[in-house]
DNA sequence: TTGCTATATTTGCAAATGCAACATTATCAT
DNA sequence: ATGATAATGTTGCATTTGCAAATATAGCAA
């Protein structure tokens, strides 16, 4: 080991960057989310049910970029939670709709703040004038990756 | 249904912004890597054994974010493909020194433009001056949560 | 030296994840 | 209608991951 640390990784590569602070902002919100009963990964599904209820599953699978087949198993712990429930689609006997129960709903105004929180957290060490910098950048990569999202 | 789209997480939380993007990327990176039978788990620990080998499998660890288990494992099947071998600390009976074999150390010149690629495709709708601003707003966020790592 | 604590690594077991196949229902062309 | 194909959701099984405990060694204090 020579004292002079040579360029490593995570210093040169967007896509290291990115996995790192990825994996933090995760685990921190994990952490976070345990205090209340939740984990990371019920949280997408529940925040984008409490933006719009009474989804289909493949509706909720596509906002929350996550696995079909994820979105079956985590509504189950979510129903088992009682948390959301499966209603019968008016028109289709195949697809169900997935509604909040009122636990559901009420947990927003408790989880939602802890998220804001740990995003803050993240963002503390930048001015306001590089925070918007930061997330439009962003999202002007998802969105060149993938124009089908609405900007 | 109405046909106006309410904003949904991925638009406003910032974690969720990175968390798309990092899934997306890995995802990325992983289906080249498996065109040289590689695969995204491998990669962390192969680049900074790239940069220097003949680590402890806990310096090893700590450079690469994973956890002690997950660095044990890893060398289990990168040893398996023969792309490193364990040695014996020369001082220490308990720890080990990781070393690329021959074979591991010629992987680097196929496997590391296939990573130039994929972040390059991923930053290729920034200009010059966006790329080098996000990149280095990044950091800042990382450096200003975990001040130890060297800037 | 003895014993206590810390470090380095591995492993057993349980939980989470991913893949591929399945069952069911819709859609659509003929 | 009939049959082929696609969409929706679930499940079995193998692989991966994470936690906690185990093993072995090092360092240090009395």
């Amino acid at each position: 080991m020579t004292d002079h640390q040579p360029e490593l990784p995570r210093h040169t590569s967007f896509g290291w960057l990115i996995a790192v602070l990825g994996a933090d902002m995760a685990h921190a919100l994990d952490n976070r989310l345990k205090e209340i009963g939740l984990n990371i990964s019920l949280w997408p599904t529940l925040f984008a049910l409490w933006e719009e209820d009474g989804l289909t599953q493949s509706e909720l699978t596509s906002r929350c970029n996550t696995a079909h087949y994820t979105t079956t198993r985590l509504l189950d712990s979510l129903e088992k939670m009682a948390l959301v429930e499966r209603r019968p689609h008016p028109t289709s006997r195949r697809a169900h709709l997935v509604y909040l129960t009122e636990k559901g709903r009420e947990l927003e105004a408790t989880a939602v703040p802890l998220a804001k929180a740990c995003n803050d957290e993240f963002l503390s060490g930048l001015s306001p004038a590089e925070r918007t910098q930061i997330q439009s950048l962003i999202h002007k990569i998802i969105i060149n990756r993938n124009p089908a999202l609405p900007s």
